[in-house]
This record gives C-alpha cells, sequence and structure tokens, in this order.
DNA sequence: CGCGGATTTGAACGGAGTCAATCCGCGTGG
DNA sequence: CCACGCGGATTGACTCCGTTCAAATCCGCG
C-alpha cells in the first residue's frame, strides 16, 4: 500500500473508463457517450495483485470479470494429480474470467506474472446493462466467442505443431500483442519463465531453452535470459508449415 | 429425400421443443411454459445433413446456432498449410457454432459423421429473446462460457498428456457423454475415423490404431473396427497420471 | 557477497512419428 | 452372386524429436 494521497488518486481513476488508454480495447465500438457513462459506473473498483499472488482460484467463487489495467497475469487450469496448463497470458486491456460464467465458480487460477492492477467488472451488473443495451449485449456474446476462438487457435498449436514450429508462432504472437499495443514488435522483455512458456505450449522447460539457443545460432532472434529481440520475423514465420 | 408426407411430418415437429427428448439437455431450467413457448418460435427449421457433408464452413457467414438432434458430428480448425485439428466430436443435444459469433464469420467446419439432423437457431433472434428473458440470456451465457472450459481441458489434454492417458480418457468421455444420454456407456459404436480421434487427441492415426490394440491386450477394452466395448473402465481411468 | 531460483547445455533414452506392407469389411458393378 | 476395388485399420521396422537426468552457470535480490 502507498501513501494516502496516491490511494485517493486511484480511486479518481476508478471511473475513468472515458479517459482510458485501453478503451479500444475493452470496450464495445459503437456506444454512445452516455452509454460509456454508464458502462463506467459497473467498474466496480480496481485490485492490485503483485507479482506472483494469486487474482482467483479454481474453485473459487465466480463474481466479476477483470480486465487487465496494468502489468500482465497468467491463466491456468490444474490436473488432479498436479498437471499444469497454461492456458493464456495475458496483457493490457485483455479481459479475463470467463470461464468462470459457466458454474459460478472459477475453473482455471490466475497469477500475476509482473507487479499488476486490473479493473474488476461484477459480472451480474454487466448482464443487467447488457439486457438494456443490445450494443453491449452483442459485445459480450463477442468477447466470450473470441475467447473460445482463441482457444481452438491454441488447440490447433498445441496439436498439430513441432516444438519449433510452437515457439516460433508464441513469439510472433507476442511481437504483434505488444505492436497493437503501441510497443515495438520487435524487441521486448518476456514476463514468464522459461517453464510457464514451456507449460503453455506443452514442452518441457530444457526444450524451450534449447530452442532459444537455436533460433538465436539462426540469427533469427536474441535471447538474454528474459530480453528478446526479433532479428527476422519473416524467417521465423517462415519456420512455421514445413511438413509437406 | 423421402415422400411427401414424411416431409410434412417433419415440417410439424419443427416447432416441438417443448416435447423434445432434447429439452434438458439443450435447454435452460428454470423457464415458464410460456417461455418456452415462445423460444420454441425461435427454432427456424431442421437441416439435415448426410454422412460426410458439411454443415458449415470456416469463412461462411455466421447466421444461426445449431444443435444436434440426431447423428452426430465434428467440427475442425484448419491451417494454413492444410493440417487439420479437430477441435470436438458433437452428439445429441450439444451445440455448435457459438465460435461463429466473434467475426460473424464461422472459424471452424463443421462435417457430419453420420446422417445427421440439427435444429437452427437464427443468432439475432435468439439474441433478441435473451434481452427479454434474463434467464435466457444467463443461459446463453453460461453455454458459451461452458464452451471455454471444454477446450480449456482440451488444451490440458494436448499439453500434458501422453498417447495412453489420451485415448483412455476420450474413451471415458465418451463413454460419459453417451450415458448421459441413456446410452449403453460400456458399449458403443464409434463414429468417427482412426485418424479423426488422432486429430482430436494430437496424434497420427498409426498410434491411436496400436493403443486401441494395447488396451484390447490388456484386458481393458474390445476394439473391433469402430464397435467398441469397455471392459474395465477403472483400469482406464489409473492410465491417467502415472507420471507423477 | 552469497543464496536460490532460473537458465543453459550435454548425453542418453524412449515414445511417438514415419514409411511401408498387408489386412479387413463393405459397397459396387460385372 | 461373386469378384473386385477401395478406404479404413492393423502391424512391423526404423528413425528422430523431445524428454529425462544431470551438471554447470547465470542472475537478481536480500
Amino acid at each position: 500500500m502507498h501513501g494516502q494521497t496516491q490511494i485517493i488518486d486511484f480511486q479518481r481513476l476508478k471511473t475513468a473508463c472515458s479517459s482510458c488508454s485501453l478503451q479500444d480495447l475493452c470496450m464495445p465500438r459503437g456506444l454512445t457517450a452516455d452509454e460509456l457513462c454508464q458502462l463506467e459506473a459497473l467498474v466496480d473498483e480496481h485490485r492490485r495483485i503483485k507479482r506472483g499472488e494469486r487474482l482467483y482460484a479454481t474453485g473459487s467463487p465466480f463474481e466479476a470479470l477483470y480486465t487487465v489495467r496494468l502489468g500482465s497475469l497468467k491463466t491456468s487450469v490444474l490436473f488432479e494429480d498436479g498437471r499444469e496448463q497454461v492456458t493464456g497470458f495475458h496483457m493490457l486491456g485483455e479481459l479475463i474470467g470467463l470461464d468462470g460464467i459457466s458454474t459460478d465458480t472459477h475453473n482455471c487460477s490466475a497469477y500475476a506474472l509482473e507487479d499488476s492492477e486490473v479493473c474488476l467488472l461484477p459480472f451480474s451488473r454487466l448482464e443487467e446493462f447488457a439486457r438494456t443495451i443490445p450494443a453491449m449485449q452483442h459485445h459480450v456474446h463477442r468477447l466470450l466467442s473470441t475467447e473460445i476462438v482463441r482457444e481452438q487457435h491454441n488447440m490447433l498449436m498445441l496439436g498439430t505443431m513441432r516444438a519449433e514450429e510452437k515457439l516460433a508462432s508464441f513469439l510472433l504472437d507476442l511481437s504483434d500483442r505488444y505492436l497493437k499495443r503501441g510497443y515495438s514488435a520487435s524487441e521486448f522483455v518476456l514476463r514468464m519463465t522459461r517453464e510457464e512458456i514451456g507449460s503453455f505450449l506443452g514442452l518441457k522447460l530444457e526444450t524451450v531453452s534449447r530452442l532459444f539457443s537455436r533460433f538465436q545460432e539462426a540469427g533469427l532472434i536474441i535471447a538474454q535470459q528474459k530480453y528478446i529481440k526479433l532479428l527476422d520475423p519473416t524467417g521465423l514465420r517462415q519456420l512455421i508449415g514445413p511438413p509437406d
């Protein structure tokens, strides 16, 4: 926690969706100014989560959705015997928690990869709101459906790609998302460990590490620990899809 | 196509959700009789698809959701270079097409595994309906979220399981779903080929075939082509989760 | 400055893939 | 009615990619 004045500052920011830089990312297009104001009222509060802390746990009651306002998180599902599968890495403006609607209980857990902050959207209020504004209703449906499509891509990646292809498409995906947020597409710092990347891609951490080295030897990237620079994105893209 | 009278019979059946045996599966709980009547009006028509035919193609405009009324289907996503990932097998009462909402365009393709029939729910009408009836609205959200959870399980399976475990959990999942529909949990006929099973599980068809043989030698199942009998479901369950 | 987690790298192994040769069952047409 | 053909399934032999186990190194952080 910080000093009193800081806290007040954050309180003020709390209803500032209309001036939020993430607006394009997390808000539906085509809302009137008035509707946007109403939407702001939905955002209950912000929550800060320190690196490594959990935002929600599998099995805990579902009440709200979260959008990443600062930092980044991972979500993962756990198997009875302890195996873990990272289902996604989430950065600025991305929405998480949609899997909780199904059973009113979170079906995955979310952890902060670095000190982060999320906006909290109570879901029941969002449903009310969606009932009155068709554009909002459709937006909610789209968000849910987009998550389904994202996961289908992951399934395709997990089921059909070789290690090399998996890591290449992982890097290109990150690059894309950084670009969309106004950051460099060719130079960034990974927020997750090799093990977490491996879990996401269905590989072991050693394999991930070896691939980083091989990509570097091939002049495709520079990889020094978490720092990554893409030297030859086209080359990476060509790595994907050789078999047949 | 059949004779005239047959066709008329099917036309009559078209608004018969309230007397449909799949009601429990595809309809929300807690609708009043009146609401259910309104819902019936949503179901536009049925469509019959012959074995091997396509219900919708990736990229085609999204207009409606479908529930399986008879038979079974598979959905699959395609990669630019031709690789295919089966994202699901769908049987009686299951809903497909949710991935289309995202872009107003289908993001996967659906094929009939056998001669099948689906109910067609125009999505725009479903949205209208959901706006007036909160229980229906929430049901739609749940359906979407449940699909997300289902895919998360698939990701966990694809990312963390060995071939043996994948096939065992596949068989147990099928068994469960047959049971829920009133069929035998221990004896059924596969509707899909070894190749399709392999694609779903992230394996090659030869591997699937070999595993069926090994399971049979181990006395866990009887597998003769598409006919499957589970002799030892408990044994299958124990197969899943050995590597600590 | 030292500890511990994360990363890198090597060597050996093994599981699933690949390639290829049947085999089986079913529908089709002679 | 039977022979044929064809797609799906089975099985074998061999290969190779990714894992496993192990050791060394790096690095951030107290």
